[in-house]
DNA sequence: GCTTTGCATTGACTTAAGTCAAGAAATAAG
DNA sequence: CTTATTTCTTGACTTAAGTCAATGCAAAGC
C-alpha cells in the first residue's frame, strides 16, 4: 500500500470505505509541507479545502487585539481539520499554524465535495467528526467560563494521562507556554499553579514530565470548578 | 401545504428539496410541546433523536457544580439542535430547557440516518449546519477567553440590531438573567455594566429596550477586547 | 386592590488571575 | 565550549469580576 494511502486509510474520517474510495480520496489530495512556526491559514483567508494531518502538529487559535493566544485545537498524525468553509462556506473562522514540522493532505473543497454526493457513509464519518468537535467545544467553553484554571489544568492533565494510556504519568506533548494558550490562561498564571499543585503534592512535575501523585484529588479538582474554601 | 410541511419547508436545514423529500421528513417527524422552564433533555442523557423548533425559544446550556449557568446557544423557530449524539453517538454533551411555550419536532436518530443515506444535498445542509455552529463556538470562546464581558455585552448588541435589521435600536428577547448566562457572566455583573454604559452615554437601557446611542464606539469595544486605558 | 414571587439593581467586600518587570533555565546557534 | 535566544519561573502590584447581602421593582395571582 501506498505511503499516501497508508495514511488516509489510517484517519478516522475516511473510516469504513472500500479501497476504490480510499483511492479516489488519495486521487484528490495534494501534499503540503510546513516547517515549525510556519502558518497554514489565516483567521479571514478564503478556505478552499480542508486538510488532515498526516505527520508533525498543527494548532488552531484565535489572537486578542493585544497578542494574547486562545488555542482551540492541537491536531496531530490522522486528524482533519479546517472544514468549516468547506460546508458553511466563507472564511477560516480561526488561524492554523504548524507547531512542529507538518506534512498536510490537502483536500480541495469542490473535489471533496462531489465525493461525499457519491459516498453516503463518507458524509456520515464527516458529520460524525463535526459533531465530536462541537462536544469537544462545549467542554472547553465549560471549562472556560464555569472551572478555574488549576481545574482545567488538572481535567488537562487526567485527559492527557488517559490517552497515553498512563494512570499517574503524562509527557506534555507541547511547550508550557502553549498549553497555557490551549487552557485560556497566560504563561505566568500557568507556572505558578505547577508550584502550586508541586508544593500541596498534587503532582510532582520535571520538565515536560509530570506525575500525577494524587489523582483523586486531582479528579475531584477537575471536575468540580471552582475551589472549596 | 400543511402546517408542519410549512414549518419543514422553511427551515434552512431542509433547504433546495424536492417536496417529496420533504413528505418523506415530515413523516418520521414527531410533534413534541413544552411548557415554559420545562426540560428537554439532560446533559448525559442518550440522545435518540434531534428536534428543530416549530414555535418558541429553547435554550443549550451548561452548569457548574456551584450552579452558575453558561449558556452556549438559544435557538427559535427554524433551528435545529440536539444532533451531536445523533452523529457522534454518546450522549447530550449539554442541557436543553424550554424558555418559552414551545413546539419542537423530533426527529428519531435511525429514520432520519436512513434518510441522510438517499438524501446527499441534506447531508449537505446537516454538514453546513454543523459547520455554522463550529464557527458560532469558536466565537464564543474568542469571547469567553480574550473579551472583558462589556465587550461581549457591546458585540451582542451590535449582533442583535442587526439581526432585528435596526440601526441602534434593539429590544432583548430573553430576560437579563439569562443574557448574564449567555455572555458568561452573572446578572450582578452585567446590571452594573449596564449601568455604567448608560452612564457614558453608549447605550440608553429602558427595561428590555435598549438604543445605541454611539454605536461606532460600541463596535471598537467589541473589537477590541479589553479597555484601553 | 393587595400580596406574592421572581427579576433586577446597588453596595461592600474578596479573590482569581492578569500585568509588568526581572531573573533563571534550557535549547539552539556560532 | 561559549554565546545567544527562547522558554520558564518568581515577585510585587493591579484589576475585572465574582460573592454575599439587602433592597427595589414589576408582573402574576388571589
Amino acid at each position: 500500500m501506498g505511503k499516501i494511502l497508508d495514511i488516509i486509510s489510517g484517519t478516522p474520517l475516511f473510516n469504513g470505505l472500500s479501497e476504490d474510495q480510499l483511492r479516489e480520496i488519495e486521487q484528490i489530495s495534494e501534499n503540503q509541507y510546513f516547517s515549525k512556526g510556519e502558518t497554514v491559514f489565516s483567521e479571514g483567508d478564503t478556505g478552499n479545502g480542508f486538510y488532515v494531518v498526516a505527520d508533525g502538529m498543527v494548532k488552531i487559535f484565535k489572537v486578542s487585539m493585544e497578542g494574547k493566544e486562545q488555542i482551540l485545537h492541537i491536531f496531530g498524525p490522522g486528524e482533519p481539520f479546517g472544514e468549516v468553509p468547506v460546508f458553511a462556506g466563507q472564511s477560516f473562522p480561526a488561524n492554523a499554524q504548524a507547531i512542529a514540522r507538518s506534512h498536510l493532505l490537502c483536500f480541495p473543497r469542490t473535489a471533496f465535495v462531489d465525493l461525499l454526493s457519491s459516498n453516503p457513509s463518507l458524509s456520515l464519518n464527516m458529520l460524525a467528526v463535526l459533531s465530536m468537535r462541537l462536544r469537544q467545544f462545549t467542554v472547553q467553553v465549560d471549562n472556560l467560563s464555569l472551572k478555574e484554571v488549576p481545574a482545567r489544568l488538572a481535567a488537562y492533565l487526567i485527559y492527557l494521562a488517559d490517552e497515553q494510556g498512563k494512570e499517574d504519568f503524562v509527557t506534555l506533548n507541547i511547550s508550557k507556554g502553549q498549553l497555557a494558550g490551549l487552557l485560556g490562561t497566560i504563561p505566568e498564571t500557568l507556572s505558578r499553579i505547577f508550584a502550586k499543585m508541586g508544593s500541596e503534592n498534587l503532582i510532582e512535575v520535571k520538565k515536560k514530565n509530570i506525575r500525577l501523585v494524587n489523582r483523586s484529588v486531582l479528579e475531584e479538582l477537575a471536575e468540580h470548578g471552582k475551589h472549596i474554601r
